[in-house]
DNA sequence: TTTTGAGTTGTTCGA
DNA sequence: GTCGAACAACTCAAA
């Protein structure tokens, strides 16, 4: 079934040859698939770093993703441009009878995606999108009387019911590798320094790419069947590390999930678990946009943050004197990832001790994270703050010490980022500020001159931040 | 339509 | 130190 003579191929956030289902439609559907890739100046040009590891990375993977392109007969033609005037451009250019692409669900990319369809509309073209990034997306979970779900446990429930080998199946793209338009002359990658980027120092941070990404899962697949118990542990390697590479696509989430629900293991399951969380968030966003600017729910607009711009500041350069949350801060900075127990642990804090609107602890992260995707982000900011669908009831509000007992008992991970408590002893590392002073001096730690005291007393803000909740509710 | 059961990841207090 | 209850009702999803 060949329906076209040629088509053109877009490439966003999917940078893989593998697996790729609208790769694979278009291919099925045309004699000739040309492919493309856009280095979006309405992105790239609002960068405030210009040495970017997130571009770095980009760069890195759109370079290997072109190189096996090229190995099969095919090409990658990469634009630095608008994208909405660059895809219509070259498909005029080409010739080509309509453009191919994978959904995006991000309200941005959205508004973007129905640009260019009208663009190429004008001159006849359609623009295909395929369902790639998810498993199950927009409306195909839905409740009993049609709706979206916005209750996390029911909804994973009838995600679970209706998951089979089909779904997760793989798009066998090899299939129809013939079909790629050859090489163009003169075609060339732009480098990092031409796209107005430099390297960061020591690279993106992580190996970027479909063979990155191979490796990773490969490394972590023996370690799947203790996910449940590992996870929680940022010292420990319990998680994955694959969310940079869900987040640019340089691995199929049919692939994943296929091999979670493969694994027999407790840890297989917890870990399909945090897969259908990405889906959740996903058709949350899809189906609620709103809540990429504000609450979920809107009564929570309501509620004045009293926290500042010193405190914000504090928290954001990890010196808020609890070690904890610095090491987590601190960690996001100096490699663009944050553990996911860390992300809550220092999320809370921001709201619920300091009492800071949680857009902006958002928005530092949707600067800093390697893998930031909105909705992912998004979501857990909000279940983090209690403003959310289906969020953390409001009265349970993480303590930062407790947290740091359980989960990094020995102070392992607090250590590698705050080198200011190396010396000071496994019982005090979690509050430093509890250790005799005779003894800090001993240690080479005394808080307030090495360490910074407690910006704020956990307690009384706690007690805070149930009367904020407490007053928009009345 | 009404009813019923249930809800990611916690903390604190008092026995 | 360990345990259970309270936190505060509310809304969602299903029967």
């Amino acid at each position: 079934m060949t329906a076209y003579e040629s088509t053109l191929f877009w490439f966003r956030r999917d940078l893989r040859d593998e697996d790729n289902a609208g790769l694979y439609h278009a291919l099925a559907a045309s004699r000739r698939v040309h492919c493309a890739f856009v280095f979006d100046r309405g992105i790239l040009d609002g960068l405030p770093e210009r040495a970017d590891r997130r571009v770095a990375f980009l760069h890195a993977s759109v370079a290997e993703l072109r190189g096996r392109l090229r190995e099969a007969g095919g090409d990658l033609r990469v634009v630095h441009g608008h994208a909405r005037e660059a895809i219509p451009a070259l498909a005029a250019r080409l010739g080509v009878d309509a453009v191919f692409a994978n959904e995006d669900y991000e309200p941005a990319a959205r508004a973007r995606d129905e640009a260019v369809a009208a663009a190429l509309g004008r001159d006849g073209r359609r623009l295909h999108l395929a369902k790639d990034q998810a498993v199950f997306a927009k409306d195909e979970i839905l409740t009993r009387s049609g709706t979206p779900f916005t209750v996390f446990t029911p909804y994973k429930r009838a995600w679970l019911a209706k998951v089979d080998d089909f779904y997760v199946k793989a798009y066998p793209v090899g299939r129809y590798a013939s079909r790629l338009a050859p090489p163009a002359p003169g075609s060339s990658l732009p480098s990092l320094e031409a796209l107005g980027f430099e390297p960061p120092a020591g690279g993106p941070g992580v190996a970027a790419g479909m063979s990155g990404a191979q490796a990773l899962f490969a490394d972590f697949l023996a370690r799947l069947p203790r996910y449940a118990e590992t996870r929680d542990f940022p010292a420990v390697k319990g998680v994955s590390y694959l969310s940079v590479h869900n987040r640019f696509g340089t691995i199929s989430i049919r692939r994943l999930a296929a091999e979670a629900r493969a694994g027999a293991s407790e840890g297989a399951a917890t870990w399909l678990s945090e897969l259908v969380w990405r889906d959740f968030y996903f058709q949350i966003l899809w189906h609620h946009p709103h809540a990429a600017t504000g609450s979920f729910r809107r009564e929570y607009d309501a509620i004045a943050w009293p926290g500042g711009e010193d405190r914000l500041a504090a928290w954001r350069e990890g010196r808020t004197g609890y070690p904890l949350v610095d090491a987590a801060m601190r960690q996001l900075t100096a490699t663009g990832w944050m553990h996911n127990r860390l992300r809550m642990v220092a999320a809370s804090f921001l709201v619920k001790d300091l009492l800071v609107d949680w857009r902006q602890g958002e928005r530092w992260f949707a600067d800093r994270l390697l893998d930031f995707d909105l909705a992912a982000n998004n979501g857990g900011w909000q279940w983090c703050a209690s403003t959310g669908c289906d969020a953390q009831p409001w009265f349970r509000i993480f303590n930062p010490v407790s947290q740091s007992q359980r989960f990094d008992p020995q102070g392992r991970f607090i250590r590698r980022y705050v080198p200011e408590l190396a010396r000071v002893p496994e019982a005090f590392v979690h509050a430093p500020w509890t250790l005799p002073p005779l003894e800090q001096q001993a240690c080479g730690c005394v808080v307030g001159r090495d360490y910074p005291a407690p910006i704020v007393e956990h307690a009384a803000q706690r007690e805070r931040a149930l009367a904020l909740f407490k007053a928009v509710r009345a």
